[in-house]
RNA sequence: CGGGGCGUGGCUCAGUUCGGUAGAGCGCUGCGUUCGGGACGCAGAGGUCCCCGGUUCAAAUCCGGGCGCCCCGACCA
């Protein structure tokens, strides 16, 4: 038996041993060392696959509740369809096997044998749901069928990061199937719309959402849309995207049924779907140079409370940090206290600041005597004071506010942020390229919807059409002129470099 | 797959030019003093120097071959 390679785990390089490396010296070397020193994640033996840790699996799962109940509140289901599909089951949506053919995994042998037919490891799930589909649904009355699944999924990627593009992710894909056109259509942009309310209200992270062009849209949709989300290096990230198949999948599996006129048609499909890429979103959206910074809705833990042990009897200082800890859980916030005796107070503030818990509550024995607490926010204006003392009573009081108040600020610099970096009424590819070349972030301009301009426009200056922006994006004067120079603009974009 | 760089305690790295007892900082373990923003002292643990072969009295260091990883480019939730 062959030995198994070595496999050397990958490193990053860290100047200083406590210090992140600035976000302004180098964002991308800043993100790869939150997310390993925040415990986020680790690298895993096969490349490009990745650990998410309890600290970010945690993350992961308040996101899942908080969307679950916005799919349950929408009609979904949950079901569970296979991780191997046969591979011709793919191969019978033209553009949806030449869409994911370059980064499919697939299994070859089983057994102990080579497999008559080769089973791919799913990239997504539309072919062999839709093929499940076909077998349950005759009837009009069936419809709307409206299912979404938790699930890993597996995408060779060649180059990967942390969150943002690892060769299997977690997601969730909901797939649904309508009697009609409209019905479909209407049901993207439904989800579309939990999407964004579910990254605006639990991320504070305020994305564009739009229509993705031709182009860019997903192998096998009739249309894409999309959030588009700015993070602090002012590149887009595409944080959800919702599709209308139209009957592409349904003719292709005879999803058919009977109409209440008694005829035979394909259903209309959409699918949908948000991953762990989630967690490198809010990473870039918040995060300092501290570290992470989480927005209260989704943080494990809320509240970290240090208490300040010093002489011999630590006894009632403890005690004290539990009582608080009970207290707050009453109110609903989610508390800890960190009771470890080996780590000084410092190095405890250090820890929960990079791993981004938003209050620090301090108690120790100067404040019992006063029954009082210290309060010190993970991010705080520069008129507001490090730290607050406050009496215990009103500190256990008003502490959920607080929360709500932290994950306003947080939308609203994110808000601020993304406006302050979207330039409009750009004119020509050369403004754009300067643009994007220089300090980034989304540009707004005229389009003919010419697909030859978009392909020029990527070559030149590496910025894609993140999307044809809804109407409440768009700006308030409608560009007349097409970015290429040539023709009218039918519509309004946004280009911007992606991640 | 092209172009660059790198493989040495858990982590970050020095040592390689010019061969001669494997090191530092951080982390880890034990004891004590500490503890309100990354404490200190003492004692300790921890390494087939990526692998295989060659040269040599002697190889982390020189030579040959392999493997792996990182960064930049071509695909992408």
């Amino acid at each position: 038996m062959p030995r198994p390679p070595r496999m050397t785990p990958r490193r990053e390089t860290m100047a200083d041993d406590k210090k992140l490396t600035p976000r302004a010296e180098d964002f991308s070397a800043w993100y790869n060392q939150l997310v390993l020193r925040s415990e986020l994640a680790d690298h895993a033996p096969v490349k490009g696959s990745m650990v998410i840790r309890p600290w970010g699996y945690a993350i992961w799962e308040n996101m899942q509740r908080a969307l679950d109940d916005m799919f349950k509140a929408t009609g979904h289901e949950n079901a569970y369809f296979p991780l191997l599909i046969p591979m011709s089951f793919l191969e019978k949506e033209k553009a949806h096997i030449e869409g994911f053919k370059p980064e499919l995994a697939v299994v070859t042998h089983a057994g102990g044998k080579e497999l008559e037919e080769p089973l791919v490891v799913r990239p997504t799930s539309e072919t062999v749901i839709m093929s499940m589909y076909a077998k349950w649904i005759q009837s009009y009355r069936d419809l709307p069928l409206l299912i979404n699944q938790w699930a890993n999924v597996v995408r060779w990627e060649l180059r990967t990061r942390l969150f943002l593009r690892t060769s299997e992710f977690l997601w969730q894909e909901g797939h649904t199937v309508h009697a009609t056109a409209e019905e479909a259509e209407e049901h993207t942009l439904r989800m579309l719309g939990v999407y964004r309310t579910f990254m605006e209200e639990w991320m504070a992270m305020p994305p564009v959402t739009g229509l993705k062009s031709d182009a860019e849209k997903f192998a096998g949709a009739v249309r894409s849309y999309s959030c588009e989300a700015m993070m602090q290096d002012n590149r887009a990230l595409q944080a959800g995207t919702t599709h209308f198949l139209g009957q592409n999948f349904s003719k292709q599996f005879d999803l058919t049924f009977q109409t209440e006129e008694g005829k035979e048609e394909y259903g209309w499909n959409t699918s949908w779907g948000v991953s762990t890429r989630l967690v490198g979103a809010l990473v870039m959206t918040h995060g300092d140079d501290q570290g992470l910074v989480l927005p209260p809705k989704l943080a494990p833990t809320q509240v970290i409370i240090v208490p300040i042990l010093k002489g011999d009897d630590v006894g009632p200082v403890l005690a004290k940090a539990e009582a608080l800890r009970s207290a707050l859980e009453e109110r609903d916030v989610r508390a800890k206290v960190d009771a470890r005796d080996h780590l000084s107070p410092g190095n405890k503030f250090y820890e929960w600041e990079r791993k981004g818990v938003p209050i620090r509550m301090e108690v120790g024995p100067k404040d019992m005597e006063k029954d009082q607490v210290v309060l010190v926010k993970r991010v705080r204006g520069e008129e507001e004071p490090r730290k607050e003392f406050l009496p215990e009573a009103e500190a256990l009081a008003t502490i959920p506010e607080r929360l709500d108040a932290f994950q306003a600020q947080l939308l609203a610099a994110a808000l601020a942020r993304r406006e302050e970096n979207s330039h409009r009424g750009v004119k020509t590819i050369g403004e754009l390229a300067e643009i994007v070349e220089g300090s980034g972030g989304y540009v707004y301009t005229g389009w003919s919807g010419d697909p030859a301009v978009e392909e020029r426009i990527k070559e030149e200056t590496k910025a894609t059409l993140r999307c044809i922006p809804q109407e409440e994006f768009r700006s308030a004067e409608a560009p007349q002129k097409c970015i290429g120079g040539e023709g009218d603009a039918t519509m309004e974009v946004v280009w911007a470099r992606a991640y």
